[in-house]
Formats: structure tokens, sequence, C-alpha cells
DNA sequence: ACCAAACAGTATCGATCACTACAGAATGAG
DNA sequence: CTCATTCTGTAGTGATCGATACTGTTTGGT
């Protein structure tokens, strides 16, 4: 008696749906997404997405906190380069191409969506701690302003996902990207 | 007869009905403004708006292009100094300046708004144009590619709009202005 | 077999969306 | 004055929003 599991199971794969739920998200953003738009991507109905998720802001939170977890697996990968220079590199590099990516929607969903602010404070964090080490390893001057810096990259990919969602081409985001890198001070400076 | 001239004269000022609806979409964005709040912050009924303005699409369009007018004479004052790096450094200043004024809402309503996509064409334009002048005159080297150069400062001009919607300060705009400075190519290089 | 439990699908909820029909009020023309 | 014309305000249009009540259906436990 009162054992928790009973009853018809589910039909659906939850993290393909979630995943779905995502891609959706990621194309239109949050505001733009209707439940409709949710239910036909994601090959469910709305009682058994409410069931499943909550509600459309819990559905979102939970979409973009896996968004967010695999951004930070591919900069936790760039910051984990030995020079600062090398590191940055790498993470614009990554942003162009993930931006760009035909398989995916254009742009970033956590740069782009208002509401996702949380998610570009822990971004801007991890690039100053990687610069702050920077500067500890001597990879970088002392007197470099690491905050202003990484506020100044985090600006930086916010416009090149701006662009991509404008039609920008990979090619156009890598140039902006090794522009960028031009205002890094240089080595031992 | 059939004189087109007559019959009751409208309550309110066009133009200062247009500056309010302005500033609300300016505030929340096309989609996320409403009739409701429209006419609230416009102090005019549905039917008058309708009858001044068209509908909300041309409203917004009446609108955006007042505010794309004023920002181009600032980056055309700004276009219009000596040099090359005065130019861009005024315009990234005045940038800053603009998107934390609290006169105003955040950020830019331009970089903001994915469907003022030409707009933002038009503001690549005009600082390619000006790099290139820079480089006739010799203000800029030869070989910098004023293309990615005016694509990559767009970009930062947009990171600092989204930052400015998320809260950031005048002084950490002006920082990232600073920094996207270095990245322009040494005078005579 | 039988029942409680959890799911699926239909059909719909009230709220809000952009938008407008209608009727009264205020003007200029004759 | 009278009348056509244009504006204003109320009130409400169908459509769509996010979210659910309800009715079966499918499962596990006994």
């Amino acid at each position: 008696m009162l054992m928790g599991m009973a009853g018809r199971p589910r039909s659906f794969d939850r993290d393909v749906a979630l995943g779905a739920a995502l891609e959706q998200f990621w194309r239109s953003g949050y505001e733009r997404t209707s439940l409709a738009m949710l239910t036909s991507a994601m090959g469910v109905t709305p009682p058994s997405l409410y069931a499943a998720f909550g509600d459309k802001h819990r559905l979102f939170e939970e979409a973009s906190a896996l968004y967010f977890a695999r951004t930070c697996e591919a900069v936790d990968r760039a910051a984990a380069l030995p020079s600062a220079h090398e590191a940055i590199a790498r993470m614009l590099d990554d942003t162009a191409h993930a931006h760009t990516d035909a398989a995916t929607p254009a742009g970033c969903l956590m740069l782009t969506e208002p509401r996702l602010e949380a998610q570009r404070e822990v971004l801007y964090a991890k690039i100053k701690d990687r610069l702050d080490k920077a500067v500890r390893d001597g990879d970088l001057a002392p007197a470099a302003s690491t905050d202003h810096l990484a506020a100044f990259l985090v600006a930086v990919m916010r416009g090149m996902s701006g662009r991509a969602r404008d039609g920008g081409t990979l090619e156009e985001l890598l140039a902006i990207a090794e522009t960028a890198i031009h205002a890094l001070p240089r080595a031992g400076g």
C-alpha cells in the first residue's frame, strides 16, 4: 500500500522532450515561444508537459540550465589552456562556431535572453577568474584590470551572438573575435 | 465643397504622443509592449492611436525612425572629428553615456530590438565609411580591414547595450569602451 | 481478477492580445 | 443656423495566451 510508484508509465523520453524545448526556446526566446510551439516541438500534449515539467517558466529554467551546463563545459575546457591568450582565443573561437552552427539556432540563448542575467554573471566570473590566474602566473601584466577585460570580453561575445542572430556568418564572427584579441594587453607588458 | 480639411481637431500633440510611444518601445521592446501600455503612456485611446498612426507596427516604425534619426545625428557628429581614433572614441563614449542615461530607458533600442537589423546595417556602414576615410587620410594603417573593425565596433556597442539593460553602470560601460579602443591599429602602423 | 495510481487526449478555462464598430461630441463650411 | 466631417470614448470583436477539468486508458500491486 501507499507505495509511490505505480500507474501508467510516461510515453515519451523526458530528456529528449527537454532537448526539444531547449531548441525551441533557443530559436524563439522565452516570450515568443508559446505552449503550442512547445507541445508541437516536444511531441507532447499540454497536460503531459505540465505533469512532467511544471509550468512554462520552470520548463524554461530547466532547459536553460541544460544549455548553461553545456556552455560551461566548453568555457572550462578553454580556461584550462596554459596561457590566458590561448584560453581567451579559444573561448572566442568556440563562441563564433557555436553561434553559427547550422545544426542549432543562431546566437546564444544565455547571451540573448534578457532574464538569464545570472548565467551571464557566472560567465563573467569564470573569465575574470581565468584572467586573475594569468596575472598570478605572470602571464598577464600585473596592472591589467581583469574586471574591465572580462566585462569587455562578455560584451564582445554578446555582440557576436546578436550579429549571429542577424545572419552573421562564421567568418564574420571570427573576424570580430580576432579583432577583440588585439585589445588584450601584450604578454609580459 | 469637398475641401479636405474640416471636422473636430485632434486633442493631443502627435509628436509628444510619438515620443511617449518611443520611450515605451525603448523600455519594453516591441513584443512586450502592449497597446494598453501604449495608450496609457501616450494618453490616447485606441481609436485615436489607430487614426493617427495606423497600427502598432507602423507606430513602432515611426518611433524607431525617430530614435534612429537622433542616433545618426550623434554618430555623424562623432564621425566629423578629425582623427579616426577621436571619432571612434567619441562614438563609444556617447554609447556609454546614452545607454546609462537615467532620463531614458537603459540600453539602445536600435541595438537591442531584433527587427531593427536594417538600422544596425546603416550604423555599420557609417562606421566603416569613417574608417575608410581614415585609411585614405593616412590616419589608419592601409592594411587595416575596415569591415572587420566596423563589425567589431558594432558588436562592442551591442554588448554595451546589453550590459546596460542588465544594470551595468556608466563606469562599467566606459571601461568596456576604453578596452575596445585598444583593439584599433596604432596610428601610422 | 480487481483496484488505486499515474498518464494521455479533448475540450476548454479566464485573461489578454491587437484591433475596431458604434455612437456621441466638437469643429469648419455654407 | 445646418450639415458633413473628423475626432473621442466605451465597449466588445475573434484570436491566442498559459494553464486545467475531465474522461478514458494503461500500468503495478494485491
